[in-house]
DNA sequence: TTGTAGGCGTTATCAC
DNA sequence: GTGATAACGCCTACAA
């Protein structure tokens, strides 16, 4: 159904339609009840192709996110297209896991005529590009840059973590997830705050699924002189990470703390309650749409602005926080 | 970039431009290559609006899902978007869990133009309407009906997961999920196969996540006489389950076995892995595009096709298939 | 082999 | 208040 056809069926010109349809004062009340009625009879919608021709804009934003297997993420989706939602925008995603090639992933929702990107994360070798395209652009997990960005503060979420395993007596602290995050780096920080040492084979490298925490915890377990904590790049490899204590005849906490980052929604519901570090979803996709959403349309921008959301650390059992600390001293 | 502004530079005509572009013999090699080659100068991409209005097809398919925060579904979606690309299609995904009404979210879908619509799961009352909408449809988790489906043989999942249990001595076994699912139906029928009964109370109706899993078990848990083992309305629940059996000090399997259906990722990584059911979702994602694609711009289907998947049980720690059928039988 | 002309459905700018 | 009319960018007869 058409405006045309409503034109047609009321006598009356395709313009005057339009009108009525966008609720003009201009047109006559009686006219724009008629138009309405009509529209509601035969169940007209506008058909957005043309909408977006003629407007220029297409109302939908596109959503590079990298996986959407990960809790996680796919929970951040979709509070981003909640939050899109009530600018009336909605959510085109690729993932980038299954797209290929980041860049082709872009041109593919580039030719869909988005009106604006949201990505999470960028590779640095992106960046020039991407924001060669002229596109209202916001990333997350991407804090450098002359770009909006919307992130948690991944330093300070690595630091309180290592903090509260410390206060707990934890002494001996591995780190699995690559010696360069900023995660990493806050770890650092708070070993260095309190005077702690850690072991190059303590800390492990490697993707950020189950399986690798299961791997590198084997590992770790395996080593003549062990930590007596493991601190996962996220939840999904501290999940797996524990999963190797218990194959090993061990426990955790008891044996071994592991704690993760993100606070997934199964954490609370293992064996061993996982202690981690919220990563508030809802409140990083509002921000990311209340910074995007203006760009549209609106000025391509100046200054660049940059939203910190600070991090909370979930302590449940994971991490021991009941254990007698001199034992683990003396470990 | 438009190609008038590539006619222009080139001092031919747009339609010779279109006609080059896509490549058609029409157009001598010599203007094609031009064409070609300032378009890749330009770096000119068509605008989707006009395309998807002058060809009234927008290569994009609605998928209704009903939400992302459950791994089952969000892993689903991954694969109809990695089936739906190799047909040169994208999906426009609506969780209906934020998207408030079902027909809502279905319009908003369509005023995006989608060429095709990929439900899972339809409410029955919802059914009839979608049909008027004169839009290819298919469904999954939805095997009545006039309709293309692909769906797991749900009643299968529920009797072979069921015999399971009771091949390994389980008597007493309970349920969660409600009464009239066909997973409930299979498990009725197994029971019945091998002449056992099962007991009002063991037999419990909620949703599908972590919490329900919990607080259902805990009901159980608290009955005078509770059953040996549980089968949970999918994954989810069954670690939420599973969480109550160890708060309240019990061990799973040893005491008490839990299975779901799903085999989400993170089944594999528990303290006690999760016995569970394979619902295949790459078959599913491939069959869905498989039906989908042909019926868009092609006719408007005579009948119905349903495309069964097995169900594929897979093995694993939870429901204790290590343990003794004679001590459970005495319990 | 190339160009002209019309249409896709909507919005916006004018006259009337 | 309302109705022509042009424009958005692309496609496709049909004409040259």
């Amino acid at each position: 159904m058409t405006q045309r056809r409503i034109a047609q069926e009321l006598n009356i010109s395709i313009a005057t339609v339009s009108l009525a349809l966008r609720n003009s004062p201009k047109v006559k009340e009686s006219t724009r009840r008629a138009v309405l009625e009509c529209a509601e009879k035969f169940d007209y919608r506008p058909n957005q192709a043309a909408v977006s021709l003629s407007a220029g804009k297409s109302f939908t934003v596109g959503v590079l996110i990298s996986s959407l297997r990960h809790p996680f993420y796919a929970d951040l989706l979709n509070e981003i297209q909640r939050a899109l939602r009530d600018y009336g925008y909605i959510a085109l995603c690729l993932p980038t896991d299954i797209a290929g090639d980041y860049r082709e992933a872009v041109k593919a929702l580039l030719a869909r005529n988005i009106d604006g990107l949201i990505s999470i994360p960028v590779k640095i070798e992106d960046y020039a590009w991407l924001r060669s395209l002229n596109l209202p652009l916001v990333f997350s997990e991407h804090q450098d840059g002359e770009v909006d960005s919307v992130s948690v503060d991944r330093k300070k979420s690595g630091f309180i973590l290592t903090e509260h395993l410390i206060g707990l007596g934890h002494l001996k602290i591995g780190f699995l997830g690559g010696g360069n995050s900023l995660r990493f780096s806050g770890f650092r920080a708070a070993l260095d705050k309190h005077g702690l040492a850690t072991r190059e084979e303590w800390i492990r490298s490697g993707g950020d699924g189950y399986e690798n925490g299961l791997r590198a915890m084997r590992e770790i377990l395996a080593l003549p002189n062990p930590p007596t904590a493991l601190i996962c790049h996220n939840d999904l490899a501290a999940i797996g990470a524990m999963r190797a204590v218990y194959s090993a005849g061990k426990s955790v906490p008891d044996d071994f703390a592991v704690v993760g980052f993100d606070n997934i929604a199964e954490g609370n519901y293992l064996r061993s309650a996982l202690t981690t570090v919220e990563y508030p979803r809802a409140e990083i996709a509002q921000k990311l749409a209340e910074l995007l959403v203006p760009k549209i349309g609106g000025a391509l921008d100046n200054k660049p602005r940059k939203t910190i959301i600070e991090p909370r650390l979930i302590v449940r059992e994971s991490c021991g926080a009941c254990l007698n600390r001199n034992r683990l001293a003396e470990s």
